[in-house]
DNA sequence: CATGAATGAGAATTCATTCAT
DNA sequence: AATGAATGAATTCTCATTCAT
């Protein structure tokens, strides 16, 4: 499905205001007009409210991908290393979309997704979860990581630290004292945190190095 | 504030709606008919929809604190154990009140909030903080715990993790095949899963024990 | 029909608020709240809010009264100063009563009357132009006063340059730079200018003196 | 502010509804009803109640004007001639447009006036007393009208006088034995009769024929 | 292809009154 | 005799969508 110039920006103002209030706390009157658009053009471009953001969900999903999966492929990468490209990616990836993602979060927090969307996010948990499968196997099998691993909890950690950092990132600030600093140097700094901490805890976990199990 | 029986089930039925469907999701028509009251008793017990999550937010955070403080306080216990018991003590506070927790995570989403609720929020949250942060340093003081951690990502980490955790666990059923176990035996054995997961992750991490930082 | 003291409170305190928002701009809440009473107490006492207003007139149409005539049947008085009196009285029964003789008005503006009030001030009404008819038939009997007099006009001017007077007070104030006197101080300011003003209107109207007629 | 044809009708429905039961009496279904248009589209086209009866006023007071000032501008026009000129005037637009003052009354009577309709009020009632003023001056200038004027209740006086009229119109009938009067032929009466009535009165007041002050 | 007008359903809240005690 | 609890009707307004053009 491909947009043109005017549905793209309606789409975009909707990802940031169901991102600020909620889906049902969105009126299309309100995107229409924060999009400079009518408000029947929400129903006429999209049919309905509904499809609208189902068709947010259907464009961002078919932008991602691919750049990462070669990446992965070297052969040159020791294990860690990829873990600590997968870990960069995912903060790279919810940080740089941080409206969408937090319309994601919002609707696993639903019961009632609409089937669509659901699939939508199925499918990407389960990219998700499979890459890291992928390299923890591979780690595992040249011996560089223990192997009770829960792969699920694992990445329930990764995107739950990532996610959780984002929605309470105004908190962080204030409790590490960094209310004046500029936004952009602010999301860098959050970013590198974030780096640094989920890539010292994969290594302490995942690698066999002196690991005794409780 | 006390409520009395029918405004307590008023609220409560309240609460499982705004978990479901989120605050402007939910309308009191709907809260009104599941709770089995006449519509205008909402606007006549709490005055608006807005003051009855206030009044959610009292009741639920009057309830909790106090009974993890003493535990911690006893001098028998090693560093680890007590984050063990933190550890236990936060998933249990927050798969025991899953409903309510979905809504202070929506709530965190949002940037409408409501200035109590976020004071609520604010205040639970550096509880929280505050009590990791204690913990730590009395096992830095022994020794235990090596140096640079850092407090705020770890309680990141903790929280973000349990709460990813029980907002995807009809995704974590499915992918580990428990989609048949029992419902009250699939919560106690998450439970298990993330405490181990998560003692695991926090003893490798925040212990001295041949960590080489990166 | 007799009131006891909450009653009157009560009686009190709506004739303030209708006098303020109106009958239908007042609720019985509102009233309820003023006067400290339960919300109930309403019904219980007067069967309706209607009923209440009903009652409001019969109080104050019972209170008023007699003191003027006596005052006018006094012999020694000549026409033009009986009607001096008139206006001194209805200036003092409106002014001091402004509450009261605002509902009046308002009454007087609507369509929706109740019979039973539109009873009372069809009374009120026959009474103050039965009075005035007197008066100038006195005084036209003594050749003091002219005789082409619209009667129903002249109480017109009357009644309608004092409730005028009232509803414009604060135009009043402003117009005439008295913004900054003190309330007590400024009505009674308004009496007097009012007295006089009618007083002179009266005089060269009714009297014969030199009275070319167009 | 233009306005359509339909937003005319309903503001002339709610001119009427407001007159006969007041804007707090008076509800926007009543007014939908009776414009025969869908209850939504009071908020549609006016936003809200409030300022439906604020475009009432914005639309009544765009009207009226200028008309009459260049009549009184004309320098062959006796003093006391422009007065009964002002006379004729205010009772033609109060007397041609009796929903719209009945409504500017209630205004007056209540404590909760809107600012928008206050600032009109306001405007209309200052340029009233400003034209009166001017009349007035010319008079005394040319030794027509004597000094001691009061300014603020002769104005009080002729407004008073046919509002009161107007609202106790029906009482006038029953008084003056009109009741079988045609309606039309009843209005063009009280038009006349008001008008000989409150030009007697300001010729016998305001001239200086003879008049000795009290 | 696009849009302004229009609408009926549903939203939250307030209302005067009633009822059980 | 008095009152707190409760209620259903009615309030204004917003909503997503449709329709005629």
């Amino acid at each position: 499905m491909e947009y043109n110039t005017k549905q793209i920006q309606i789409i975009e103002v909707a990802e940031r205001l169901f991102a600020d209030k909620g889906f049902a706390g969105t009126s299309v009157r309100d995107i229409a007009q924060e999009a400079n658009v009518n408000v029947s053009m929400i129903s006429y471009y999209f049919g309905s409210k509904e499809k609208l953001i189902e068709a947010l969900f259907a464009m961002r999903m078919g932008e991602s991908r691919s750049r990462m999966e070669t990446l992965l492929s070297n052969e040159d990468l020791i294990p860690i290393q990829k873990i600590n490209i997968l870990i960069d990616s995912a903060i790279d990836r919810l940080m740089g979309n941080q409206c969408f993602h937090n319309i994601m979060m919002r609707e696993q927090l639903s019961s009632e997704r609409t089937p669509t969307i659901s699939e939508h996010i199925r499918t990407l948990k389960m990219r998700n979860i499979q890459l890291m499968q992928k390299l923890i196997e591979e780690g595992q099998a040249q011996g560089a990581f223990r192997k009770n691993i829960d792969l699920s909890l694992m990445t329930t950690t990764l995107y739950g630290t990532i996610n959780y950092a984002i929605a309470t990132q105004e908190f962080y600030k204030r409790i590490n004292g960094l209310e004046d600093m500029e936004e952009a140097e602010f999301q860098t700094h959050l970013r590198r945190k974030l780096s640094q901490h989920l890539k010292s805890l994969f290594k302490s976990t995942v690698t066999n190095e002196h690991h005794n199990q409780d």
